[in-house]
DNA sequence: GACAAACTCGACACTGTGTTGATAATATGG
DNA sequence: CCATATTATCAACACAGTGTCGAGTTTGTC
C-alpha cells in the first residue's frame, strides 16, 4: 500500500536493509521455519532471529505471527484463484475440463507451499483473524460452484436434486479435507497422484448423477 | 484401571471429594468453558478453578489441558461408535438405510457436545496425541466405508470405479468438514437440519452413481 | 546541517507453564 | 486405635513467551 522505501543508491551499500526487504525475510523465515516445526512451536523471537532484528523490532512490521501467517496465505490463495480464473474463461462450455483445471491449480499452488497451507488450517482453528480469511476464500468458491452448479441444471445437462449451495459447501468440504490431509501426509489420506481424480469422479457423480455432462458444443 | 477409591461411608460426609469425582470435575469445567471460550483461552488455572483446586494439584489429575480434552473426545466417539455398531448389526441387508442411521447416530453425538468436537478439531491441528486419536477414529471409519463399498460391489449393487479406499476417505473427509462446519456456525454451512440428507445423497450417488441400491431381499 | 520520518532495541510488566518439596487427609492392618 | 503407607494438596520457584514504553539511531529531504 505505502509507497515502498527507495532502492540503495548506486555503488553505496545500505547500512540497513529497507523495510520491505525486512517485511520480506520475515514472511521467508516463517515458510522456511514451517518446513520444520509446526506453527505453535515457533516463537515471535525464532522470526525476529531469522531476520536479523530483535522480538520489539518485529512488531514494527507485523502484529503477531498470525498476520505474518495471513500474508503468506493471502499470497498462495492470489496466485491459485488466479490460475484458477484463467482456467475458467478458456473452458466455460466444458464443465468437467474446467473442472480439472481449477482443482490442478489449486492443487498445485497449495501443495507448492504444503507448510503455509498446513499451517493456515492449525492456526485458523483458534485465530478469528485466519478463520476469517479461509470463510471468505470458502465463501468465494462455494458461490462459484453453486452457479456452475446452477448454470449445468439451467442447461439441462444436470438434473435437479439437493440446493445447488448445500452440494456446493459439502464438495468444497471434501476438497479441503482430502488435500490438505494429503499433504499433510498423516493416514489416512489419498496419495498425491490420485487426489484430483478422486476429487473430479466424486464431484460429476454428485452433479451429474450417473449422467456424465457432455462438452456444450464442440 | 486403578480401583476407584470407595465411595464415601454411609452417614459421614467426606471431608473432600474423592479422586475420582476431582477428575470427573475437571472434565466438566472444560465441556462448560468450552461453551463460552476456544480451547486455547482456557488456562490450566481455568480447570483447576472450576474444579475448586489448586494449578499443581491439576497435575496431579491430568498432565495437560489437551488430555482432558482427548479424555472428553474418548467417550464421544466411544458412543457414537457403539450407536453406529448397533445400526450396522440390525441392518446389513439395506445399506442405504444403514448409513442414514450411521450418519445420524454421528451427526447426535457429536452434535450433542459440539463444543468438544470442535475444540477436538482445534486442538488437533497442533496437538500431536489429539491428531493421533482423530486419525484412528478416522482410520476406523474409512476401514468400515472402505468394506461396505467393496461388499456392494461384490454383489453386483455398486458398479466398480474409483478404488474403494479413495473413495471411503474423500467421503469421510467431507462427512467431517460438513459436520464440524455446520457445528461450528459459520459461513460457509449447511443447515443442520439438512446436513445428513444431503451426506446421504452424495454418498449414495458416489458409491452407486446413476443406480440407487436396492436392499439385498425383503 | 537540521528536522522529521522511519526504524531499532534494552528493559520492564505480565500471563501462563511445569516442577519441587514440604504438608495434610485418608486408608489399612496389626 | 495408632503407626505407616498411600493419596492428595498447594506455596513457591524457575522459565518461556508476549506485548509495550521510551529512549536511541539511521536515513531522506529541504
Amino acid at each position: 500500500m505505502a509507497p515502498p522505501t527507495k532502492a540503495p543508491e548506486r555503488g553505496r551499500r545500505a547500512k540497513r536493509p529497507t523495510g520491505d526487504e525486512r517485511e520480506q525475510l520475515i514472511r521467508e523465515t516463517l515458510e522456511s521455519l514451517l518446513e520444520s516445526k509446526s506453527f505453535h512451536e515457533i516463537s515471535i523471537d525464532d522470526l525476529a532471529k531469522g531476520a536479523g532484528i530483535s522480538r520489539p523490532t518485529f512488531y514494527f512490521y507485523f502484529e503477531s505471527k498470525e498476520a505474518v501467517l495471513l500474508s503468506l496465505l493471502d499470497t498462495i490463495v492470489s496466485q491459485a484463484d488466479a490460475a484458477s480464473d484463467a482456467a475458467q474463461a478458456a473452458l466455460d462450455q466444458n464443465p468437467a475440463r474446467f473442472l480439472r483445471d481449477a482443482l490442478t491449480a489449486y492443487f498445485h499452488y497449495f501443495g507448492a507451499h504444503r507448510a503455509v497451507s498446513v499451517a493456515g488450517t492449525e492456526a485458523g482453528a483458534g485465530n478469528p483473524k485466519v478463520r476469517t480469511l479461509w470463510n471468505q476464500v470458502r465463501e468465494r468458491w462455494v458461490a462459484a460452484a453453486t452457479a456452475g452448479i446452477e448454470a449445468e441444471r439451467a442447461r439441462g445437462a444436470a438434473p435437479e436434486g439437493l440446493p445447488a449451495r448445500d452440494l456446493a459447501i459439502a464438495l468444497i468440504n471434501m476438497n479441503e479435507g482430502v488435500l490438505f490431509s494429503a499433504f499433510a501426509g498423516e493416514q489416512p489420506a489419498i496419495a498425491e497422484d490420485h487426489v484430483v481424480d478422486v476429487l473430479i469422479d466424486i464431484w460429476l457423480k454428485a452433479i451429474y448423477g450417473g449422467n456424465p455432462p457432455e462438452p456444450a458444443q464442440t
